[in-house]
RNA sequence: GCCCGAGUGGCGGAACUGGUAUACGCGCACGACUUAAAAUCGUGUCUCGUAAGGGAUGUGGGUUCGAUUCCCACCUCGGGCACCA
């Protein structure tokens, strides 16, 4: 007998299929396709390690099964060889990366080969090569020509140690890879693909393909759809409300103009004009305009209610006291419109920042009120000027006003008091006529409002005595006031918190329910509702006006009193503030909007912000945060309020306060975020740690409360467009030029490949460009348009750019006209028909989806890691040649299946630095190849992970012997199948070896049958190592059948037949000790081309049957009962049973369970 | 935090849709063969108990005649995403 040479076999069998090169695919194969793929190697300098080929036999068996299923089999192989390792290791050491890869590849190779993969070698690829390069320029091309390669700023990984730009796998968690300090994100133009525009495709489609469940649910999560409603919140301020808190000194301050005295006719008759309220004017000192404004700030408190009036340059004065006060002042009133041209050069400070400033839209958002007095002078704002500016700044509060009455004529003075009359308000319908009325902002407003307030609290009427009683009484959970002053008007009583004025009328009159009409639409503009209810009906049926209140109070929601007490009420529109979310239902329990602190609203509203100086300083630090401070999961949630401003739930007027904090993100869904502490984890930390209210509201339909706020249900994923600019040697030129005069231009199709030219140092630039950058006469190139001078672009593609279409090259890989030739596509790529429901065989159809229409790669498999980029991208380039119609199917994969990793002894992860790495080379040599396929297939499901263990390793090398051991017998006694016993030797026999021959034999043929359909259907699922345990189990029973010596007593044996359709099954895993019996057993084909062995489905099947016997759910014993035997026949057997008897005595059964052909079981 | 997946002997792991838990392999022990060793073969190997019997599939509960499998709560580990509104 011949021992086991592995070493030998293999060598023969792997020389023998490459000189027959029995696994190159054809197009021309009447048989249907199969075509299997794994993830192509990346060929780095260590080598193969034994987790590599894990995947790579996975599929090898799968695709070997195939082809003895009938199949013409695809199983292609290449290299994925351009990446950072390759280009680190050229910069190390000078050497080229295409000559390292080059070595790298011819190991990899050479290991592949030994390990007897059937690939088809004559397929080989190489992402590095230029003729293949050319293709994924080319496609890169076609992206570019459609608007979706594009170049825009983004963000790359800098670390300011080395000074270079980092890809993300050398920065993860914002740490510099080389040298441990922390990056920064550097803001650079670079190349982006539109893969958002796929997303909804990339989402919907995934119900298409037959991909692992947790595959599916990474990719969906990754591309983040999430269906939800944008709506709009208003913003509004209380300008009073937006200034410095703080007593004021001053209700106006007046600014002179250019060494004018204070005594001037002009500003002693503005100070007349404005009194009672308290107005200063200025002395000018006479010293440089610069420090004036230092002056003014020093000796004059100037707060919230003050107005500031400059003359001339005052005007320049006034607004950079204005600036330098953060705009928090109440407003600037110029009275001339422009520094007198002949003090321009003096006042050249002043006069540039004036010229910046006196932008009328720059002061229309500074600042709050404007009021335009214009003098006569021949260099200032006329008042025919003053007027036109009045028009063009109208609803602001414009007043203009002729600084030197005396040279009014009379018409002007009538515009001047039609103008004063616009603006400002009468107190009371009855004091309109004949008077002015005043602002209640103006204290001297205020005052006459106030006296007035206590006057008809002291003389009310007897209804609205009546009323205000029971009001106190009855509503005590509710703030009343009473003769309440709300802007211009003094309303009888209103409700704070629920913004509700009550109003009793007397008899109407028809011009009293005019003005009355008004009064109500002012009130609701400002917010509040308005009851109305006549004397009468106060004194007659006070209960019934009392339900009215209570009614309408409880249908408005609490508002935060905002506004509320003196000043008023002053409502100011400042936009809008869009915010997406998924619950549109919880609308009504918001209590803060929050912005994301990079938000361009934030700049707008930033005059009405009274603590600026807060919030600039948190935009400024969450700006600064580093990468690690942002994603520490640890942090605590921060934000700042905006004070000042109020925004407006659409859904019930509610006021609530907008905040900025950093947990709100810019770029998901609009940068902001209605805040729902009851609904949100998010939210309730952080309005526990801001001490914000939590409320619980009703939910109501989310659609439906969209439409009625006027929102819309909008679509928003997560997924980013793909930056796809490297700053890197070792990658695919990116084929565009950059013409000063045309821009971006393509390379012309026939220009293509770019090469990669030879550099002297790959190391990255200092300014963070490629290397490329610096070979200047690869760089300047003309323009392809317009001929003139032009520049190549220097960045290259990312590593999974041609990976993004391997698939496809492989079904054509030596094309040098196009990519792959489209009849090639789609042979490969058509669908195949699931090969068990052709049969026609429902026992053997697995439910595997295959995907019939679907088309594709048939069966791809690879590692979880490769999930959400790999995956998704490849998706996404195939969906866009899809949609050029140079590919024929929709997805690029029918299925997908995973492996686990191949972990280190102990269950780490293998790595060169642990010095657990395990180089296949090592254990072919000791074990050979079939004993390391065996075992990386035994070692533990395919898809989990599993630790290495080289101890275990002996286990499959000592059944690989035993098949071999097995074949040399069989091999010897080929034509005396039936074996017989020795004297003697009987009685040790097991049961099966007791056997007749015949029966014996049959025992194993059904052993068998039971094993090749047990492999068959495993390998479908991959269950690799059941497979081969099932395996183990038939070759120790053949061996033991065999290892009989020859004698007198008849057993069972083991016959060619039986064993050549083991060797089959067992081919696909070991494949080359299979091939050598087979040839050894006189075949002359390989057995890869042999066909697969069906199972006898009456063989699988057990004639008799051991069922356990339960008695009150204890198993008790087991009995052997026949197959098609009744239920009352197992029943009479389970009872008659002496164990059984020995445990139902004196007891009668209550009831018996009978499961058939698996359990009994007796309850008594 | 969220989403997946998994917890079974000394170890890797089996157990189909709820039906004899621990297949197969490693290791270990003993035996056969051998002068001996290796290799190979055989026997045994969850645990307590002499036995009858009892207890074990991360923990605690539930459903069921019967639960590794289904449900609830919790713990641990692995993977993915990470403030995604």
């Amino acid at each position: 007998m011949k021992n086991y040479n592995h070493k030998k076999i293999e060598k023969k069998v792997q020389k023998e299929w490459e000189k027959k090169k029995i696994y190159s695919a054809s197009e021309k194969s009447k048989k249907p396709k199969f075509y299997g793929l794994i993830e192509f190697p990346y060929p780095s300098a260590d080598g193969l390690h034994v987790g590599h080929p894990r995947p790579y036999i996975g599929m090898d068996v799968i695709s070997r099964k195939r082809r003895m299923e009938g199949y013409n089999v695809l199983y292609p192989i290449g290299w994925d060889a351009f990446g950072l390792p390759t280009e680190n290791y050229a910069i190390k050491t000078g050497k080229k990366p295409a000559v390292v890869t080059k070595k790298n590849t011819d190991t990899f190779r050479r290991q592949l080969k030994e390990l007897g993969f059937s690939f088809d070698w004559s397929r080989e690829i190489n992402t590095t090569d230029p003729k293949y390069y050319k293709w994924t320029q080319w496609i890169f091309l076609q992206f570019f020509k459609k608007g979706l390669a594009y170049k825009a700023k983004s963000y790359i990984n800098w670390c300011p140690k080395d000074k270079i730009g980092l890809a993300n796998e050398e920065a993860v968690g914002g740490i510099c890879d080389r040298c441990g300090s922390a990056t920064e994100k550097r803001e650079k133009e670079q190349w982006m693909l539109g893969i958002t525009k796929y997303a909804e495709r990339l989402d919907k489609d995934l119900d298409l393909v037959d991909y692992p469940e947790r595959v599916k649910t990474q990719q969906r999560n990754w591309i983040g759809k999430s269906e939800g409603s944008e709506i709009k919140f208003k913003i509004k301020c209380n300008p009073s409300l937006t200034l410095p808190e703080g007593e004021g000194e001053y209700n106006y301050l007046i600014l002179p103009g250019w060494e004018s005295s204070p005594n001037d006719h002009f500003y002693q008759w503005l100070k007349k004009e404005l009194e009672p309220a308290k107005v200063e004017i200025v002395k000018w000192s006479g010293s440089a305009t610069e420090k004036w404004v230092d002056l003014v700030l020093e000796n004059y408190k100037i707060n919230r209610n003050t107005i500031i009036i400059g003359h001339s340059l005052g005007v320049a004065v006034g607004m950079k006291v204005i600036e330098k006060l953060n705009y928090k002042i109440a407003g600037l009133v110029s009275v001339a419109g422009f520094v007198e041209p002949k003090f321009k050069d003096h006042a050249r400070p002043f006069a540039e920042t004036f010229e910046w400033k006196f932008n009328f839209q720059n002061i229309k958002e500074k600042t709050k009120f404007i009021k335009i007095l214009s003098d006569k002078s021949d260099y200032a704002v006329s008042l025919q000027q003053g007027k036109i500016l009045a028009e063009e700044l109208k609803g602001q509060f414009i007043e203009v006003i002729a600084n030197k009455p005396h040279f009014c004529g009379k018409a002007e003075q009538a515009i001047l008091n039609s103008i004063l009359k616009e603006n400002t308000y009468p107190l009371t319908p009855s004091q309109r006529e004949g008077e002015f009325g005043y602002h209640t902002t103006d204290p001297k407003t205020w005052k006459a409002l106030q006296d007035r307030v206590l006057e008809m609290r002291n003389n009310p009427t007897q209804a609205e005595d009546k009323l205000w009683q029971s009001l106190r009484k009855n509503l005590t959970g509710y703030h009343f006031r009473r003769q309440h002053i709300i802007d211009r008007f003094i309303v009888d009583f209103v409700c704070v918190e629920k913004k509700l004025v009550i109003e009793i009328d007397g008899d109407i009159h028809d011009y009293k329910k005019t003005e009355d009409e008004e009064r109500t639409k002012i009130l609701n503009q400002l917010g509040f509702g308005v009851l109305r209810f006549l004397n009468n009906e106060v004194i007659k049926n006070k209960e019934n006006v009392l339900k009215k209140i209570i009614l309408k109070l409880n249908s408005v929601s609490n508002t935060l009193s905002f506004g509320e007490g003196q000043g008023g009420v002053f409502v100011e529109d400042l936009g809008e503030i869009k915010v997406f979310t998924t619950r549109a239902d919880t609308l009504f329990g918001v209590t803060y909007v929050v912005l994301a602190p990079e938000h361009e609203l934030i700049s707008k509203i930033k005059p009405r912000i009274t603590n600026w100086a807060e919030v600039e300083k948190y935009i400024k630090n969450s700006k600064k945060k580093s990468e690690i401070e942002r994603t520490d999961d640890k942090k605590e949630k921060t934000g700042v309020e905006l004070k000042g401003i109020k925004a407006i739930n659409p859904a019930n007027n509610e006021e609530v306060p907008i905040w900025i904090a950093d947990y709100v993100l810019l770029d998901y869904g609009t940068g902001a975020v209605m805040a729902v502490p009851q609904h949100d984890n998010r939210d309730k930390e952080f309005s526990e740690k801001y001490k914000l209210p939590i409320i619980n509201k009703p939910l109501v339909d989310a659609q439906e409360i969209t439409k009625k706020v006027d929102g819309k249900m909008v679509t928003k994923f997560k997924l980013r467009d793909w930056v796809f600019s490297r700053q890197r040697y070792w990658g695919e030129p990116i084929p565009i030029i950059n013409c000063e005069k045309c821009g971006l231009v393509a390379v012309p199709e026939k220009d293509l490949p770019v090469k990669l030219p030879e550099v002297k140092s790959y190391q990255p630039t200092d300014s963070g460009e490629s290397p490329l950058a610096s070979i200047s006469k690869w760089v300047n190139v003309k323009c392809p348009k317009c001929k003139g001078p032009a520049k190549r672009e220097t960045d290259t593609m990312p590593n999974w750019a041609g990976s993004s279409w391997y698939y496809l090259r492989y079904a054509d890989s030596k094309n040098n006209k196009v990519f792959a030739d489209k009849k090639k596509l789609k042979y490969w790529l058509r669908p195949t028909p699931n090969p068990f429901r052709r049969k026609g065989n429902k026992d053997t159809d697995f439910s595997l989806s295959f995907g019939e229409g679907l088309g594709g790669v048939d069966w791809y498999n690879g590692g979880m890691e490769h999930t959400t980029l790999h995956l998704l991208y490849s998706r996404f380039w195939h969906k866009f040649l899809y949609d050029l119609k140079l590919v024929p199917t929709a997805e690029p994969y029918k299925k997908r299946t995973s492996h686990g990793m191949v972990l280190g002894e102990g269950g780490v992860k293998m790595s060169k630095s642990l010095g657990n790495v395990i180089n296949p080379d090592d254990i072919v040599k000791i074990y050979g190849a079939d004993t390391l396929r065996i075992y990386e297939m035994f070692m533990g499901p395919f898809e989990d992970s599993v630790a290495w263990s080289t101890e275990s390793i002996i286990g499959s090398r000592r059944f690989v012997e035993k098949v071999w051991r097995i074949g040399e017998k069989i091999a010897k006694q080929k034509n005396s199948p039936l074996e017989e016993y020795p004297k003697g030797e009987v009685e040790k026999l097991s049961t099966p070896a007791k056997a007749t021959p015949q029966e014996g034999n049959k025992i194993l043929q059904k052993l068998l049958h039971k094993t090749i359909k047990k492999v068959s259907e495993d390998i479908e699922s991959m269950r690799f190592n059941t497979a081969i345990s099932a395996m183990m189990i038939l070759a120790t029973e053949m061996e033991k059948s065999q290892s009989r010596p020859l004698g007198i007593q008849k057993g069972p044996a083991l016959t060619l037949e039986d064993y050549e359709k083991f060797l089959k099954i067992l081919s696909p895993f070991a494949p080359h000790i299979a091939e050598e019996i087979w040839a050894n057993l006189g075949n002359k084909k390989s057995i890869s081309f042999s066909s697969w062995p069906k199972w006898d489905e009456s063989l699988v099947k057990d004639q008799e049957i051991k069922i356990a016997v339960q008695i009150n759910g204890k198993v008790r014993t087991e009995i052997l009962i026949q197959a098609n035997d009744s239920e009352e026949d197992v029943k009479k057997k389970a009872l008659t049973n002496q164990t059984v008897l020995r445990y139902t005595m004196n007891k009668t059964p209550q009831k018996i369970i009978y499961v058939k052909n698996r359990v009994i079981n007796i309850l008594c």
